[in-house]
DNA sequence: TAATTCTAACGTTAAGCTAACATTTGCAGA
DNA sequence: TCTGCAAATGTTAGCTTAACGTTAGAATTA
């Protein structure tokens, strides 16, 4: 498997290799930009798993595509590292206001550049990791992630990994509708390689494991599936 | 109804035939092309929605067949997945600075290389469909795209897929008229084949089910349907 | 091997289309 | 201003089709 993609965003040639050819040692993926406009292009497009950032940049200068990439949705979970030069402490504090996730001061040495990556990565991955840990509570139905065991009203539903997580996934925005293959990405992650009717059997099997509280899981017919709030 | 179009560049007969294939079998229509100066010849004459473009070409390359694509504003806009021999990973990485979206190492599964052909595909179409995505509040008409869900004075109406995206299609642009064609076209996509008098059923029933804020959609007669500003 | 998960086929249901008929609107001509 | 007509829209019912539910068996994974 790949490691995390990295996306580094830098005017000055050397420091983009120096950095490129850093993280690619450790092997990262590593995208490159030489501006703002085209960094963002390449985020929106093919969401990175972390954002190298020179805070001096000409046009679109770091500070702005920072608060822009935080901004949007997509983009807004991505941890962001800036680079600053000497004396830019004034900016680096705007940077961790706008939503910069660390810094580095020029120069820096590449070691500590990989080692900030590699914790800021950590600590995106363990969020995430704790963002599924909490116990949702819905109608008669409790989900322990810790635990991976479902009861209805107080009473434990043996489910399987997929059924699990399906329901997990739909529980944790209530309302929200999602699509088939929105469902496939959150439990296998993009790409997985199925028919979206897998889904629908996934579906049935844990609307008859979950007996009565099925009902919860509602069809959104033309668009995919929700739990009912 | 037709699905998208791909355009394969390839100059292996089996590879070709076999993405071809697969493709076919997904229902996308298929266009081939076996060297770089055709498939540019052929991505503009009829500009695809996704191009699968390998690496290494007889003439013309990949890299600059892609860089050529995203060069042309007609072109730049359309997904490029690279198709890579093993040992290439140099390339790779210069294909995804190049603008390419995506890259699969041969040799490759069929069912990876659907499902990333999928995802570009999608994630392209939710890029232009983001506006979308906004809760529009009208009058005493409320619709929130992400549950699917339509509310007036606060007591939500069940609306089908089409009767939501037509309310949704008109409402996005309030006081502006839609002509019957437009509107099929904005929630069918273009060419789809119906009568214009299918759109005024639609209508009657979505009015219907609004009560009485159906009056917020009103007849232009001899042009279409518009909602009221 | 056993459990899980996927695919594929078929049954079922609801949405959407067409077509027929009813109604309304705008306009020409009295 | 009124009347009648034609064209456009409103309304309804039936049919078609596409989406979903369901099941069994194949494929995969541990």
């Amino acid at each position: 498997m790949p490691k995390e993609s990295i996306l580094i965003v830098d005017d000055e040639e050397d420091i983009l290799e120096l950095v490129r050819y850093n993280l690619q040692k450790e092997g990262y993926s590593v995208i490159c930009s030489a501006n703002g406009e085209d960094a963002l292009s390449k985020a929106r497009n093919k969401v990175p798993d972390l954002v190298v950032l020179d805070l001096m940049l000409p046009g679109l200068d770091g500070l702005e595509i920072c608060k822009l990439l935080k901004a949007d949705p997509k983009t807004s979970q991505i941890p962001i590292i800036m680079l600053t030069a000497k004396g830019e402490e004034a900016d680096v504090i705007t940077g961790l206001e706008v939503g910069a996730d660390d810094y580095i001061a020029k120069p820096f040495s590449p070691k500590v550049l990989v080692a900030r990556v590699r914790t800021a990565l950590r600590r995106k991955a363990s969020k995430l990791a704790t963002e599924d840990q909490a116990v949702l509570k819905l109608h008669e139905i409790t989900i322990d992630p810790g635990r991976h065991e479902v009861s209805v009203k107080g009473k434990v539903v043996e489910l399987t990994f997929t059924e699990f997580r399906l329901l997990q996934t739909l529980a944790k925005r209530p309302g929200n509708v999602f699509t088939r293959y929105q469902i496939v990405d959150a439990i296998r992650g993009s790409d997985y390689p199925v028919t979206d009717r897998s889904v629908d059997v996934q579906v049935v099997s844990l609307r008859k494991k979950l007996g009565s509280a099925g009902k919860y899981i509602e069809t959104i017919r033309g668009i995919g599936y929700k739990f009912k709030d």
